[in-house]
RNA sequence: GGUGCCUUAGCUCAGUUGGUAGAGCAAUGGACUGAAAAUCCAUGUGUCCCUGGUUCGAUUCCUGGAGGCACCA
C-alpha cells in the first residue's frame, strides 16, 4: 500500500483538531501538527493546542516539543517533519497532519528549494540597518546585488527584503538563483482536506473561543511569559495584545476586542492562503465523518490501483 | 407639553456658500520559499431619516412629520 499523508487545513477555530482526532482514531494512526505556534509548550491556551485528553486520543508530534526560547524555523520544521513522517510511515501507511500554518503545511507537502543556513547575526544586523537607514536603503542594496529578486519580491515588505539580502550576504549568491532547482519529490501522496464555513459563523466561533481561552486562564499564561515578550514565538495573537494591557496601554475590554479582531483577520489570511491550493477537497465544517472517510477511502483505493 | 440641538458608509463623525459626498476605525480582496498566529499590498454608491415646497437642480434652504439627546415645565 502506498504511503499517504492526510492533510487537514482550514481557518482557526473551524474544527481541524476534532477532525484530526476522529480520522486518527479511524485509521488507527498518528498525528503530525503543522501549527507554527502549538510547537511551544509555554503557550498551550492561547494557541488552542489540543488538550491533554485530546493528546491522549492519538499520538501527536510537533505539539509542545519546543520552548519559546528555542530558535525554530520552517526550514528546520521541514527537515524534522519529513524525517518523522518517514519513521511513522514504516509502521502505518496513513498519517494525519493538521495545521493552520500554510507555509508549514507546504513545507511538508511540497517542500522548498534548498537554502544554506545563514548565521543569525546577519539578520540581526539587517534589522538594525532597517531601523537606522530605512527600508529604501536595503531595497537599493538588493537592486544592485540581486536584481531578479528586486523585480519579483514585495519590496515594501521588510521581512522579504531582509530574507533575500541575508541570503546574499551569507553566501555571496543571490536568493533568486537558489529558486526552482529540482523540486524534491515526496515519497508519499498527500490528500488535502479543507474545512469551510460561512464567514459569520467562523467569526462567531472565534469570538466565543477567545472568551473561552480567557476563562481557561489565558491572562495568567501570558503573564508568565511576559518577560520574554521580545521572542518571536510571542509575536502571536492573544499574547501581543495582552502585553499592551500589562503595560497599562489598553483596557482589558479593548484588549479582548483586539484579540478577537486579530484572530478574525488571521482566519481570513488563512483562507486566502488555503484557497489557492487547487488540490484541496473542501467540506463543510459539520460534514458527517462518514462522508469524509468515504472520500478518503475512494482516493486511497484509486492511488493503490 | 415647551424650547434648543442632532439624524450622512457597519460604527464615530466631517462636508457640500444648492450642482447627489469623504476621513478614521471596522470590513473586503490579494500576496507571501527558513520571522508565517509573522510581514506586506490593494479596495469607499451610501434611499446624505421621511414628506411636501422653492429651484433648471435639494443631502444642503423652507413647511410638516418621525426618532434621539439636553434643558425647562
Amino acid at each position: 500500500m502506498s504511503k499517504t499523508l492526510i492533510s487537514i487545513v482550514g481557518p482557526t477555530g473551524i474544527g481541524k483538531t476534532a477532525l484530526s482526532l476522529k480520522l486518527a482514531t479511524h485509521f488507527k494512526t498518528e498525528i503530525i501538527s503543522a501549527d507554527s505556534r502549538q510547537f511551544y509548550r509555554e503557550i498551550p491556551i492561547g494557541t488552542a493546542a489540543p488538550t491533554n485528553s485530546e493528546l491522549a486520543t492519538a499520538p501527536h508530534h510537533f505539539i509542545h516539543h519546543k520552548s519559546i526560547k528555542d530558535p525554530f524555523s520552517v526550514g528546520a520544521f521541514e527537515k524534522e517533519a519529513i524525517a518523522k513522517l518517514e519513521e511513522l510511515h514504516q509502521k502505518n501507511p496513513i498519517i494525519v497532519m493538521v495545521g493552520g500554518s500554510g507555509l508549514y503545511v507546504n513545507a511538508v507537502t511540497k517542500g522548498f528549494d534548498e537554502f544554506p543556513d545563514i548565521a543569525p547575526e546577519i539578520r540581526t544586523k539587517l534589522n538594525t540597518e532597517l531601523e537606522t537607514n530605512g527600508l529604501e536603503f536595503l531595497q537599493e542594496e538588493l537592486k544592485k546585488v540581486d536584481p531578479i529578486s528586486y523585480a519579483t519580491i514585495a519590496l515594501k515588505n521588510p521581512h522579504r527584503v531582509i530574507r533575500t539580502l541575508e541570503i546574499y550576504r551569507g553566501t555571496g549568491i543571490p536568493y533568486s538563483s537558489f529558486l526552482n532547482k529540482d523540486k524534491r519529490q515526496r515519497p508519499f501522496d498527500t490528500i488535502s482536506i479543507g474545512l469551510k464555513a460561512e464567514r459569520p459563523l467562523i467569526y462567531e466561533r472565534i469570538n466565543q473561543r477567545v472568551d473561552q481561552m480567557l476563562d481557561n486562564g489565558l491572562l495568567e499564561e501570558a503573564k508568565a511569559v511576559f518577560k520574554h515578550r521580545d521572542l518571536n514565538a510571542l509575536n502571536t495573537v492573544g499574547y501581543k495584545e495582552l502585553f499592551q494591557y500589562f503595560d497599562g496601554e489598553w483596557t482589558l475590554d479593548f484588549t479582548v476586542s483586539e484579540i478577537k479582531k486579530n484572530s478574525r483577520r488571521f482566519a481570513k489570511r488563512q483562507m486566502t492562503w488555503f484557497r489557492k491550493n487547487p488540490e484541496t477537497k473542501w467540506f463543510e465544517h459539520d460534514t458527517d465523518l462518514q462522508n469524509i472517510i468515504e472520500f478518503l477511502n475512494k482516493v486511497i483505493k484509486k492511488t493503490n490501483e
